[in-house]
DNA sequence: GTCCATGCAAACTGTTTGCACGCGC
DNA sequence: GCGCGTGCAAACAGTTTGCATGGAC
């Protein structure tokens, strides 16, 4: 995580937005377990510290603070989103389809692609989402994978 | 597409699957309009041609056609679940957050990324998805987007 | 004191499923 | 004729929203 509290505190302000107890534990939770969390997941968290919060509540700060660039979030698949605190160098997915395991990656490529776009199509880009699917190393040994390649 | 009624047909048998009325429908009104139809778009279409089509059975031919490697998804974002009919071009989506178009493109970069990723973590990649999101050339102009690039 | 934020429950959206009938093979 | 496929409606999951109360500023 790149912000302060108190850096936070003036985004919040700055919006016109109040920093409630609330806002701090799902703040909090999200920072503490840079995992890439779904909604639920935060609810379960924040509860242990406040068992009164509610999903709702979990959801309109979730919007907030993707709207303040607090979190990105991943909409990998027909699952569930998946939450994390922004801030951290940009990166990737691989989604092994054997065992489930999330590979994190960066690569320059994806920067790349966005101004090869920028300059073919007169785009502003503002994210890359590249969510690579396969089978991971130890899957692929067992007999896992097909031959196929990057499609 | 690159799939004649005979090998939809073949294929079909293979799986031990009906090719019905309903199911040839679906699968021309993906390959007549090879945009990304959402489950919704395709109902509208085919009922045009049968009023009594359910849009149960537009999902559950969907799912079928996806296991059978005749269509492809994207589930790009929050939006609901778009549909296309698999064999051409890879390609990519880039998604204008002012206007909702969606431009296609491709691009090797996404390619090498595999195999980047391939030989740097012993992946077997089968599957890349690369969103990109911002604001196309018009958009850009009429002040939609800010100044931060490829995230 | 003013509003924004919250909790609750109900609404909503996209998708799936159980069931009895109908049709492809 | 056997069994998969269908239409219908209800169920479902994740997410959003309306409303009255409560808390940050």
């Amino acid at each position: 995580m790149c912000e302060s509290p108190e850096q936070v505190r003036t985004l919040f302000r700055a919006a016109g937005k109040r920093l409630t107890h609330q806002r701090e534990l799902i703040l909090d939770a999200l920072e503490k377990s840079n995992k890439h969390l779904d909604a639920e997941a935060i609810h379960d968290r924040v509860k242990q510290e406040d068992p009164d919060i509610s999903l709702a509540t979990v959801y309109r700060t979730l919007t907030l603070l993707k709207e303040l660039g607090l979190v990105e979030v991943h909409s990998l698949g027909t699952e569930r989103s998946r939450y994390e605190s922004a801030g951290d160098t940009p990166h990737y997915h691989f989604t092994c389809m054997a065992c489930g395991k999330v590979i994190e990656f960066d690569t320059p490529l994806v920067t790349q692609v966005g101004q090869e776009l920028s300059e073919r199509e007169g785009i502003r880009v503002t994210e890359a989402h590249l969510h690579v699917r396969g089978y991971c190393a130890e899957c692929a040994k067992s007999g896992g994978g097909r031959e196929n390649d990057v499609a």
